[in-house]
DNA sequence: CTGAAAGCGCTTACAG
DNA sequence: CTGAAAGCGCTTACAG
């Protein structure tokens, strides 16, 4: 059906080695038959078959990507700067997605193997608490680069904002807008991400003298809106008292905001709220909601370039790398008393 | 490095023909040796290479998708569908990304040729309006699934909504809530869907009697909040009279009512609005947006099982199909002058 | 500078 | 029921 290079070598009557040179550039054709081969090539509209290619250099040029979720809006800002970076190579994207799913993961990881991807990207699920399967990818060479959603005992390429630090000047913010009593909707307690925010928190309250009170804390199971809402009228109900709120995710935070929006609780003269992530949707809504910002593109273009240059350095046995992103607070109306 | 058929023929004494035979459960070998086969790549974590498999079957199990945006809800829920399916079969999808250019896109369709995917999935770019590049698709064989943005004239496998009935609906919407002048951002004027939209809202008008008048048409060049904005402002500068609006998207909606609220016009007793798509944003925003949903999810399954039925379709040589899929009209705050 | 040949790992028609 | 052999389309070490 298509055409080969064996066509290619019959109709100018050469041999497919001397047509495979060419068309790859090698030094040792004659520039005439070298321009003779490319012209060809063009007007029959040769397209070289990948698959044949890649029995014989192992190099697939695809490349796996999983994500925890797809609606997402920092997981989609990181597949636009992933595509954008790989769009000037001919690598290729393969989108899995895990659902926060351990067994899934693993799943898919197996899949990417044995498809022979030469890299892998993941952001690990919220369950993941096992690693075996991401010592497979390093055991098998192919490539792991791990952003967002990491683990500190795999010896890996990542790209990382400093969550602690970012959950530090989110606390911060809030303190320095008066609140003494914050409460803290945390992730659960596996995900690495989830701990660094959390410690930020405490930081931030150890740094400005604020007691800690352990029943300020409340886990959020899911990343969902609906988690934001139970726990809020957990707080509620139990009449916790609090006048300021920090949460893993602005999810969370919407929910929370909604449930003391019905509740006519004053957003944020009574509880100021500060979010993570800067969704899309938190400009929009009312009070807009105070967050950190985080550079999905970036990310996703580190995380391709961090691909890249382990290519090399697996060559010369270099160590893996940390990248680590600038993040920003975004202060809004859900948390900015003071004009 | 991985093991292959070779090994696993080498340790258990017999030939590489009878251990493929096995592994894919052909009957002409012995119960006895299927599961000696079996049980040892079971063991030993036997992958197949699938690029070698396809060099002899010629199929890759690859899909291409390629999104005209990916930042875009409907989107993001078509991938989970086709995901969805696809996790259940051995296929892996590629994702590109056109950012409604023509040129990218077609550059896109050219690379998965190459790739010797088995299937394209395609909501083609705005800009698009000239179709060799389908063309070229089906000409190799590859099997071609549209999806949202369609085009009529060429005759392959798609997923759509009814928009121009939707768009009528949203439009109807209005009047029976008392609107008489309703104005109408449009989206440019290539792309079908965008035609469909407008087309319903135009039957609306005069299926309810309503003037048709032209300066109320606007025409959106991208689907962005700036877009809507722009046009909003151009109806007040220039004193059009509206006391409704639909609009092909949400975003636009969005835009739109920005400025509306900014200049103190109350939304809807004054103008009321219909977007389009069913964004999450728009329960959020305040007056929550009335709007078409879509469902983008069952939209990416039924993708996927047009594929599968086309596969075998075009065995028997059967003409490509056409899904209608059902859209709802969600009514919200920004359109509902009646309790 | 050119080409014959081997081989990547699988599948499958064919012979026995 | 089993296996030898050819071949998918490319790349590349080697000979000339």
């Amino acid at each position: 059906m298509n055409l080969t290079l064996k066509d290619i070598a019959q109709a100018l009557e050469i041999s497919t080695s001397t047509v495979s040179k060419a068309l790859k550039n090698y030094k040792d054709v004659s520039p005439t038959t070298k321009k003779k081969v490319l012209d060809y090539a063009e007007r029959i509209g040769f397209k070289p078959n990948a698959q044949a290619a890649f029995l014989r250099t192992q190099k697939t040029k695809l490349i796996g990507v999983i994500l925890p979720k797809i609606e997402h809006d920092l997981y989609c800002e990181v597949l636009k700067g992933i595509l954008n970076k790989m769009s000037q190579t001919d690598y290729k994207l393969i989108l899995l997605c895990s659902e926060n799913s351990f067994e899934i993961e693993k799943k898919h990881i197996r899949e990417l193997l044995q498809l022979n991807v030469d890299g892998i990207f993941i952001s690990i699920a919220l369950e993941t608490n096992r690693f075996d399967h991401l010592k497979e990818v390093q055991k098998s060479n192919t490539i792991l680069v791990l952003f967002d959603h990491y683990v500190k005992i795999i010896a890996t390429n990542r790209v990382l904002i400093e969550d602690r630090k970012a959950s530090f000047l989110a606390t911060e913010h809030l303190i320095q807008q008066g609140c003494q009593k914050i409460g803290c909707f945390r992730g659960e307690l596996i995900s690495q991400t989830s701990i660094d925010r959390f410690m930020g928190y405490k930081d931030a309250l150890e740094y400005y003298k604020i007691p800690f009170q352990k029943e300020l804390i409340l886990i959020c199971n899911e990343e969902t809106i609906a988690e934001g809402k139970r726990n809020m009228i957990e707080i509620l109900e139990k009449k916790l008292e609090i006048d300021g709120l920090v949460t893993v995710t602005d999810l969370i935070a919407l929910g929370a905001m909604d449930v003391l929006k019905q509740r006519r609780v004053k957003i944020p003269e009574e509880i100021a709220v500060v979010g993570f992530g800067n969704w899309k949707f938190t400009s929009l809504i009312s009070p807009s909601l105070s967050t950190i910002d985080q550079n999905g593109f970036l990310m996703g273009e580190k995380v391709f370039e961090l691909f890249e240059k382990s290519q090399e350095d697996t060559l010369l046995n270099e160590l893996p790398n940390t990248e680590i992103l600038p993040f920003q607070l975004v202060v809004r109306g859900s948390s900015c008393r003071k004009k």
